[in-house]
RNA sequence: GGAAGUUUAGCUCAGCUGGGAGAGCAUCUGCCUUACAAGCAGAGGGUCAUAGGUUCGAGCCCUAUAACUUCCACCA
C-alpha cells in the first residue's frame, strides 16, 4: 500500500471490476426484495452536486440492504427533458441559419435522438465515477419504446374513462420557449413596478370610471370593466357602456363579486384572454375574448398602432399615448409578483388557448388516502403537509406542450372528422376506415411520462416478472423541490394503474447550496462541480462530505473544504488499515469468540458493538448523517487514538499469545469497520478489504453485522484511559514536551487489577520511560495525581513548584466541592428522588460517594503541602 | 394571505421518548513518537435567538415575539 491515500490510483479499477463481475445485476428470486428506481436524470448538461447527493443516498440504502441479504434492485434512468433539450437544439439550429420549421419535424426529432445518444453516456459516466451500484443493464430512458408504450397506454386509458379532455383555459405561456408551462414551472418573482390609474369614460358622457392596472398593455384585450354588485358608487351605472381608451371601442360596466370593494379604485378592467380570473368573469357574463398578445409576446392588430411591438417594450409608449389622450389619472410605485419561466426566466403570459387536461380530483383522492392511512410514509414526516396540501387543492393538470420533442399526443383525426386515441400506431380510422389520419401536434408534459416511472421502468404495460416481484418499490429518494411536481404524480398514477403505491417510503433530502447558503446556479458561478471534487479528493470523499452531518430534508451548505476534510479523514482510515495490515502479516487466524481477551480488547470490541448497533439504527431511520458521524468518531477517537496505540505494546512485545490475540482483534475490528462503512465509502473499503488475510471475493456481499460476535464484553478499561489522560494533562500543565519521558509511579489503593495489568500501556501512552507500582511515596520530587482510585507520582524534578501544586490542588478541591454540593442538593430534593428514574438516582448516589472520597484524599494532600 | 423550516463555540453543523452542552474547521501551546505532519498530545472558547409557562429537572415540551430561509396561493 502507498504511504498515503490516493483514490485516483484505484477507484476506477475497483468500479470496473464490480461492473465486470456483474455485481449490480439482479433478477427476481425467492428472497425478500428491496428496490429503488432512480429519479431520472435530465440528459442535458452534466450531473450537478444535487445528483451526487441524491444518488449517494440511494447507493447507501441499496448497498446496506444488499449486504443484509435482500434481493436488491436499483434501476437507473434518464429523462428526455423536452423543453430544455428542445431549446438547446433550436439554438444550435439558429447558429447554422436553420430552424425547426426549415428542417421539419421528422428531421428535428432525429437530431433529438442523436443528442440523447451522445449525452446519455456523458451523464452515466459521471454517475459511474460516484461508485454507485445500480443495475446498468436496466438503464431506462423516458423515450424508450416500452416506456413510450406505457405513456400511450395510460393516455388511452384516461381518455377512455373521460379523465382526459381538451378545453379552453388560461394557461401560462412562455413566449421565449414558445410553449405552455404548468403552474409549477411558472415561478413568481418580486417586481418593482407601477400601478397605472386609467380613466374609462362613459359613452354617454356621464362621467367616468377609473381602473388601476399593473399591465396597461392588456388594455387592448379589455372587454368589460367590473365593479362589486354591493358597491353603492356604481349601483345605478351597471350595464352602461364605457369607451375603451386608445381603442375607442364600447365595453360594458358589469357587476361581479370577483371585484373587491376595498381594493384600488373599486373597479377592475376585465381581459378574459390574458388573465385566468378575468376569463372566469368573462364566462359568467358571456364576454368576448380578445387576444392582444400573440405567440411571440408581441401585440396583435388589436393594439392598433402598437401592433408587432413586444408587450413589455410597448409599455412606455402606451403610457405616453394615455397621457396624450388625457386618460392617465396617475401612476404610482407598486410592488407585485410576476410569473417567469422556470427554464428561461422570461416573463410568462397568461393566455387563453386550447389544451389537453387530466381531471385530477378523482385521481387525487386515493393518493391522499395512501398517506393518511400510512401506506406511504414521508421521511421526514413534515413533508406530508406539502404533499397533502397540494393534492387537496388540486387543479386539473394541463398536459399538452407546444413543442416537438417528447411523447406526441396519441390522438388522431381522420378526414371525416372522427377523433380517436390510439395506443398503437393506427393506419385507418376505426370508425370509417379512412386512412388519411392526422395526429395531434402537441406533445405531453415530461412529467406525464415521469409519473409512470416506477412501473414503466419495470416493464409496464406488459405483465413482467420484474413488475410482479419488485413493485411496489421500497423507497423513493428525492429533493423536496419536486414533491408536488413528481412524487404526487407517481403516487396517483401507481395507485390508478398498478393498484398499489409506487413506493413505501419517500425519503426527502434538502438542496445542496453554496457555503453561504445561496442556491447554486450557473448564473452566479457558485456551483461546485462534483466531478471536480472526485478528481481532486476522490468519490468516497465527495460522498462522505455530502452525507456526514446531513440531516434528511434540510438544506446542505457545501464548499470544497468539506471534500478536503473528508479526504483527510479517509486518509486516516487508510493509514490505520495500513498499520493493521502491516502488523498482521504473520497472523494465525483464530475464532474471535475463543480468544483469551484482555481488558483493552474487550473495551474496543464493546465500543465496536455500540457502533454497529447505532449505525444500524440510524440507517433504519434514514439518519445517514448521524451514522457517518458515529463511524468517524469510532474510527478516530476509539480505534486510532486508543486501541491502535495500545496494541503496539503487545505487537512489539515478547508475549506471543498476547501478540496473537491483539492481531486477531485488530483484524476483526478493522474488517467489521470496513464492512459497516462500506455503503458510505464503497471504493476505499473494498480496496482495503482486498488486502485482508482470508477475504471474500468482494466486500459488497459481506453480511452486514448487527452486533459483535463476542459476548461478555464488560470491562473496566475506562480506568486506564482515565489514568493516562490525567498523566497527559499534568504533563501539559507543567509544559513538559512529549519527547521528554519520565518515570511513572503508581500507588494502588484497593482493587485496581486493570491498572496492574496495563502498566506498559500506561507508560507508552503516558509518555513514560516506565511505569511501576510503588507502595510509598518515591524519594524523587513528584507531582501527585489522584484519579481512578489510584495515586500517580510523576517525577518532574525542578518543574515541580509547590506553589503551583497548591494552586492545582485548590482548584481540584474547589471543583470536587462543587460536585459534591451539586449531588447532595439533587439527592435532598424530594421531587427528584421520588420522580426521577431509579437508575439516575443510584447513579447520583454513587457519584457522590466517589467524589466525597476523592475530595477527602485531595484535602489530605493539600494539608501535607 | 396560508404553511413549513432554521436560530447551539469565531465558522459549518450534530445533539431529541426532557436527566450535568458536543464534533470538525479556525485559534493558542508542545511534539517530525517506525499507520498517518493530510499527523499526535494538550488548552481556550457557549445566558443553546428573546420573553413567559409546564416539570423535581428544559437546548429538547407548550405559548407568544424577533430575525432569516423556503414552499403554496395570490387583488387588479
Amino acid at each position: 500500500m502507498d504511504k498515503n491515500y490516493s483514490p485516483e490510483l484505484f477507484e476506477q479499477q475497483i468500479y470496473q471490476k464490480w461492473l465486470d463481475k456483474n455485481y449490480f445485476h439482479t433478477d427476481p428470486d425467492t428472497r425478500e426484495h428491496y428496490s429503488i428506481v432512480m429519479p431520472p436524470l435530465n440528459v442535458t448538461g452534466k450531473a450537478h452536486i444535487g445528483h451526487a447527493l441524491d444518488n449517494t443516498i440511494q447507493d447507501i440504502l441499496i448497498r446496506t440492504k444488499r449486504m443484509q441479504g435482500y434481493n436488491t434492485l436499483w434501476v437507473p434512468g434518464t429523462d428526455h427533458a423536452a423543453i430544455a433539450t428542445e431549446q438547446v437544439l433550436v439554438k444550435d439550429l439558429k447558429r447554422n441559419g436553420e430552424s425547426k420549421e426549415s428542417i421539419g419535424r421528422e428531421e428535428f426529432l432525429k437530431r433529438g435522438w442523436e443528442w440523447y445518444g451522445k449525452y446519455t453516456h456523458v451523464i452515466c459516466d459521471q454517475l459511474k465515477k460516484l461508485g454507485i451500484s445500480c443495475d446498468w443493464s436496466r438503464l431506462a430512458f423516458t423515450m424508450d419504446e416500452n416506456l413510450n408504450h406505457a405513456v400511450r397506454h395510460v393516455f388511452c386509458q384516461y381518455y377512455k374513462e373521460g379523465l382526459i379532455y381538451k378545453g379552453k383555459r388560461v394557461v401560462n405561456y412562455c413566449p421565449s420557449c414558445k410553449t405552455t408551462i404548468s403552474d409549477n414551472e411558472n415561478v413568481h418573482i418580486d417586481q418593482n413596478t407601477y400601478l397605472w390609474y386609467i380613466r374609462y369614460p362613459f359613452a354617454d358622457g356621464s362621467g367616468e370610471v377609473t381602473v388601476a392596472t399593473t399591465r396597461p398593455e392588456t388594455l387592448f384585450g379589455d372587454t368589460a370593466v367590473a365593479v362589486n354588485p354591493q358597491d353603492e358608487r356604481f349601483k345605478d351605472k351597471i350595464g352602461k357602456d364605457l369607451i375603451l381608451p386608445l381603442v375607442n371601442k364600447k365595453i360594458k360596466l358589469i357587476a361581479d363579486d370577483y371585484c373587491e370593494m376595498g381594493f384600488g379604485t373599486g373597479a377592475v378592467k376585465i381581459t378574459p384572454a390574458h388573465d385566468p380570473n378575468d376569463y372566469e368573469v368573462g364566462l359568467r357574463h358571456n364576454l368576448e375574448v380578445v387576444n392582444c398578445i400573440d405567440d411571440d409576446g408581441k401585440l396583435t392588430k388589436e393594439a392598433g398602432q402598437f401592433v408587432g411591438m413586444d408587450r413589455i417594450d410597448a409599455r412606455p409608449l402606451i403610457e405616453k399615448a394615455l397621457i396624450e389622450g388625457g386618460y392617465l389619472v396617475k401612476k404610482e410605485k407598486y410592488k407585485n409578483q410576476v410569473g417567469t419561466c422556470e427554464r428561461c426566466g422570461s416573463f410568462t403570459e397568461p393566455r387563453i388557448s386550447t389544451q389537453w387536461f387530466v381531471k385530477m380530483k378523482e385521481l387525487a383522492r386515493p393518493a391522499i388516502e395512501a398517506v393518511k392511512n400510512g401506506t406511504l410514509k414521508f421521511h421526514p414526516k413534515r413533508y406530508e403537509k406539502t404533499y397533502l396540501n397540494w393534492l387537496e387543492n388540486i387543479q386539473d393538470w394541463c398536459i399538452s406542450r407546444q413543442i416537438w420533442l417528447g411523447h406526441r399526443i396519441p390522438v388522431f383525426t381522420c378526414s371525416h372528422g372522427h377523433t380517436f386515441a390510439s395506443e398503437d400506431y393506427p393506419t385507418v380510422c376505426p370508425e370509417c376506415g379512412d386512412s388519411n389520419l392526422t395526429q395531434d401536434n402537441d406533445v405531453l408534459d415530461t412529467w406525464f411520462s415521469s409519473a409512470l416511472w416506477p412501473f414503466s421502468t419495470l416493464g409496464y404495460p406488459n405483465k413482467t416478472n420484474d413488475l410482479d416481484y419488485y413493485y411496489p418499490t421500497s423507497a423513493l429518494v428525492t429533493g423536496y423541490d419536486i414533491i408536488t411536481f413528481w412524487v404526487s404524480k407517481m403516487v396517483f398514477s401507481g395507485l390508478k394503474f398498478m393498484g398499489d403505491v409506487p413506493f413505501k417510503d419517500v425519503v426527502i433530502h434538502g438542496l445542496v447550496r453554496d457555503i453561504h447558503g445561496i442556491k447554486m446556479s450557473k448564473h452566479l458561478g457558485n456551483g461546485v462541480d462534483p466531478i471536480d471534487m472526485i478528481n481532486k479528493y476522490g468519490a468516497d470523499a465527495l460522498r462522505l462530505s455530502l452525507i456526514n452531518g446531513m440531516s434528511m430534508g434540510t438544506d446542505i451548505k457545501y464548499g470544497e473544504e468539506k471534500a478536503k476534510e473528508a479526504k483527510i479523514f479517509i486518509n486516516k482510515l487508510y493509514n490505520a488499515s495500513k498499520f493493521v495490515l502491516q502488523n498482521i502479516k504473520d497472523i494465525k487466524l483464530k475464532d474471535i469468540t475463543k480468544l483469551n481477551l484482555q481488558e483493552k480488547d474487550k473495551w474496543i470490541l464493546s465500543e465496536l458493538d455500540k457502533l454497529i448497533k447505532s449505525v444500524n439504527k440510524n440507517i433504519d431511520k434514514y439518519a445517514l448523517g448521524v451514522a457517518t458521524s458515529n463511524l468517524i468518531e469510532f474510527t478516530v477517537s476509539k480505534f486510532c487514538d486508543w486501541y491502535i496505540e495500545l496494541s503496539k505494546v503487545d505487537l512489539y512485545g515478547n508475549d506471543e499469545e498476547k501478540k496473537s490475540v491483539t492481531q486477531n482483534v485488530l483484524k476483526y475490528v478493522l474488517e467489521n469497520l470496513l464492512v459497516v462503512f462500506h455503503p458510505f465509502i464503497p471504493m476505499v473499503t473494498e480496496y482495503i478489504y482486498q488486502e485482508l488475510p482470508s477475504h471474500a471475493e468482494t466486500i459488497m456481499y459481506c453480511s452486514y453485522p448487527k452486533k459483535v460476535a463476542v459476548k461478555n464484553l464488560a470491562n473496566n478499561f475506562d480506568q486506564v484511559i482515565e489514568v493516562i489522560k490525567a498523566i497527559r494533562n499534568s504533563r501539559a500543565e507543567f509544559n513538559v514536551p512529549d519527547n521528554r519521558r519520565t518515570n511513572i509511579y503508581i500507588s494502588l489503593e484497593g482493587e485496581s487489577k486493570v491498572i496492574k495489568e496495563n502498566l506498559d500501556e500506561i507508560a507508552k501512552l503516558g509518555y513514560g520511560l516506565s511505569c511501576e507500582i510503588v507502595t510509598k511515596e518515591p524519594a524523587e520530587k513528584c507531582t501527585k495525581l489522584i484519579c481512578g482510585g489510584v495515586k500517580i507520582y510523576l517525577p518532574m524534578g525542578q518543574l515541580v513548584d509547590s506553589e503551583k501544586e497548591r494552586d492545582r490542588l485548590e482548584k481540584e478541591i474547589e471543583r470536587l466541592t462543587f460536585e459534591v454540593t451539586r449531588s447532595e442538593k439533587m439527592l435532598s430534593n424530594a421531587g427528584f428522588v421520588a420522580k426521577a428514574p431509579a437508575c439516575l438516582v443510584e447513579n447520583e448516589k454513587s457519584k457522590l460517594e466517589k467524589n466525597k472520597a476523592q475530595l477527602e484524599k485531595m484535602k489530605g494532600e493539600f494539608a501535607k503541602l
